[in-house]
DNA sequence: AAAGTGACCAACCGCGCGTCC
DNA sequence: TGGACGCGCGGTTGGTCACTT
């Protein structure tokens, strides 16, 4: 299949936008919105490719940019979210209101990815690039990544949460699909705490229960619970009046400050305190699935990868266990 | 003052995916 | 069914500017 020629079209221009090309198209699309691109650069008079156009207005002219540097907050979602979504810039910048993808991408390379090196941690993996620090051994430098890793998922997880209006309690039934099964959610416990939040050390605790999963070939129904924290994961599926236990990961030699929040360590210790909690009687109660509810189709790409990291192989689409 | 260097970021490039015919 | 097309995404490039030598 050959793929046709974009900007390479004999005429058209290339490189830095001058005002006069920006003005015409800001007046064509504010005019007539911008349509088929491949179409929009001839009738906006604009000698350049739609590619070229649809770039410009959508890393720069479009009026719902904020531009200006980066503060905390966002410099903070960035970093949970990258920990978590690795560079899936447009993933991320859907968490973050008037920041394009282009620009966190950029802001990542030029400024968080040489934090993250000055800091010895791998700034793809987020992993310590001392296979071996503090003279541990491996598997339990691959725990403390994982720990490392599973905290920041807490934190990124909390605030999605908090974004999704999770405590905006729903009457409809909560149901999420992922390779051919149904999970509807029975009870939902999401906990998140931080050293600031107590003076005694605490990992932060995730657990959510679901409860009619279906596999749908077998007829099978199952209960299933899913418990995260800082030092494991672990996955429970009740099957014939049996619960059958699956550790995803289990960190029991943690390295001294693991527990801390990933990203506060980035930032320099400057971890905002954030604690999510439901009130266990709204949570258990008939209306408790309306709560997540919003939660799984908000996030249904972060719930895909958990997913994805218990039963990694979708194409089989063979029960769990 | 000129050359060298590094940081920043807008823009380009190539690829993959979905849709249409 | 498969080629053409349109679009979006992530990686990379290259121009500009500030600072250093």
């Amino acid at each position: 299949m050959g793929r046709s020629p974009c900007c390479d079209k004999l005429g058209l221009k290339k490189g830095p936008w001058t005002p006069e090309e920006d003005q015409k198209l800001l007046a064509y699309i504010e005019e007539h919105g911008h349509g088929s691109w491949r179409s929009l650069p001839e009738k906006a008079g604009l000698h350049r490719c739609g590619k070229s156009c649809r770039l410009r207005w959508t890393n720069y002219l479009r009026p719902d940019i904020k531009r200006g540097k980066f503060n905390l907050q966002e410099e903070q979602t960035i970093i949970q979210l990258h920990a978590l979504l690795g560079n899936r810039w447009s993933a991320i910048a859907t968490h973050l209101p008037k920041r394009t993808d282009n620009e966190i991408k950029n802001y990542w390379n030029t400024h968080l990815k040489k934090r993250l090196v000055k800091m010895g941690i791998d700034p793809v993996t987020h992993k310590p690039k001392n296979e071996t620090p503090l003279g541990l051994s491996k598997n339990a430098a691959t725990l403390s990544h994982m720990a490392q890793w599973e905290s920041a998922r807490l934190e990124a997880e909390a605030r999605l949460a908090r974004e999704s209006k999770l405590l905006h309690y729903q009457s409809k039934p909560s149901s999420y699909h992922h390779h051919g099964f149904t999970y509807k959610t029975l009870l939902t416990n999401w906990t998140t705490k931080t050293n600031q939040d107590q003076q005694q050390l605490e990992s932060p605790t995730s657990t959510v229960s679901f409860s009619d999963m279906k596999e749908p070939s077998t007829g099978v129904s199952a209960k299933m619970e899913f418990t995260g924290s800082s030092t494991g994961l672990t996955l429970m599926k009740e099957h014939e009046n049996d619960w059958i236990s699956s550790t995803i990961f289990e960190a029991t030699q943690m390295e001294e400050g693991v527990e801390e929040g990933f990203t506060g360590l980035l930032l320099g210790g400057d971890t905002l305190g954030r604690s999510f909690s439901a009130d266990k009687n709204e949570r258990d109660g008939e209306n408790s699935g309306g709560e997540c509810n919003n939660y799984f189709e908000d996030n249904k790409n972060y719930l895909d990868s958990i997913f994805n990291f218990v039963d990694p192989s979708p194409s089989d689409s063979q029960p769990m266990f």
